[in-house]
DNA sequence: CGGCCCTTTGATTATATTCAACTCGAGTGG
DNA sequence: CCACTCGAGTTGAATATAATCAAAGGGCCG
């Protein structure tokens, strides 16, 4: 089977997708504040429990937020992608913990930084509410992701989202950069079950595989009535 | 069988506990700003989508908060309990439906005036967020329930958490208000399964139900160790 | 006391998990 | 440049878990 007719030939990069919208909004003391750094994939950017002692805005690459059960099982919470803040939390430690899926840029905000710019500024502080108010809300979609739709519905609303996160439209190669493993603890699935859903969804022709870690979006109508319409 | 020996005989308040505790810290402005309103068991106080005219903080009975699907499953968010303030979401819309349970009192306070005092006031600002990130953390608890449990784990982490809501130790009856669907919909469950769980909980002594929508937990670290050790 | 709704229980089925084997492909070193 | 290797992904068969369908029991309301 071939896409390379139909789809486009240049991935849509995913993990750098958005940047642009979110920066609009992104106060001037954040734009130019903070250290740039780099993480490998896997690597731990800050661990659920340790101290908050610095938030980080993403640039590059996707950031997985997870938890671990006593037992090894995982959730994973969302992915966040250039222009997301994270570790922005009130609490006095994480509440979860922070991976670069592959090679991840951040910037870094020093806590004490962030506390007195928020504090100074209502522009930045308005920035960190409406950031918490957009994970708080993508949390309570991810609630109706696992608490209502079969196996086949999480993958197609999660395809979805992710095509409506990389503005990616039908025939476009989305390099979504996780893998079966990362989206089976999202979804609350095994790899196994994904791995199978996919092949599904591919051979109804609604999505297409063209190689590991990338998706393209056959028919994203199709793929949208295969998930459950929320309302 | 019988527990009226062992258990307390008046049953703990689950839906006016907390008040106190949560009372503690309200700023002035709120205690004093708003008018009372009651709902009947069942009545919606305000529905997804509707344009947010006001937020209520919650002063008896316990409230609901869900969301639909188009063809009719139900996802519970959350449960809310006097002290708990609803609707202070920073959006246009009201993004969940919230609906009393039984009988329930409520403050409301117009969103102009709440907008108004959150301006004006850093301590009523704060306290709304504190609520915010405290929602945040609940909804991110639950996605570990829905994500990684199973129905023995789900039910017993949900009655763990009602009754530390309750203030209730082991011994004391529970009068939880909500019914098995309710259960169901909240843990991702049928009620059927819900209905079975607690059976098979009362049938190894862990818990008793006295009477509807009444439960005791009669051994807290065994069904601390039935629950998903978290972390 | 009667009726209704909530709840429990049973039998069967659907769905996803588990365990296992195999395939593919990307990255590596010769 | 190609062969090799290892990790990721796919596929299959058997099993476990919860959902579904159905019926009966019990408590709370009038």
């Amino acid at each position: 089977m071939s896409f390379v007719g139909t789809a486009s030939s240049q991935p849509v990069p995913f993990a750098v997708v958005r940047a642009a919208a979110a920066d609009a909004d992104m106060p001037a003391e954040l734009e130019t504040a903070g250290t740039v750094c780099n993480f490998a994939p896997a690597e731990t950017i800050f661990g659920e429990g340790d101290p908050i002692d610095a938030s980080y805005r993403v640039l590059s690459g996707v950031v997985r937020l997870c938890r671990l059960t006593a037992d090894g099982r995982r959730q994973i919470a969302g992915f966040r992608l250039p222009g997301d803040l994270i570790g922005i939390e009130w609490t006095g430690a994480y509440d979860m913990t922070a991976e670069a899926v592959r090679n991840v840029t951040c910037v870094r905000y020093s806590r004490s930084r962030l506390d007195r710019l928020s504090h100074e500024k209502a522009e930045v502080r308005d920035h960190l509410l409406s950031h918490l108010c957009r994970d708080l809300r993508s949390a309570q979609e991810h609630l109706m992701t696992l608490g209502c739709q079969s196996a086949i519905e999480r993958v197609a609303s999660f395809l979805l989202q992710t095509a409506r996160r990389a503005s990616a439209s039908d025939g476009s190669v989305i390099d979504m950069q996780l893998g079966r493993q990362d989206i089976a603890d999202y979804l609350g699935l095994t790899l196994e079950t994904v791995s199978r859903t996919f092949t599904e969804l591919a051979g109804r022709g609604l999505i297409a595989t063209p190689k590991r870690r990338h998706v393209v979006i056959r028919n994203g109508a199709r793929l949208k009535a295969a998930s459950l319409p929320l309302h």
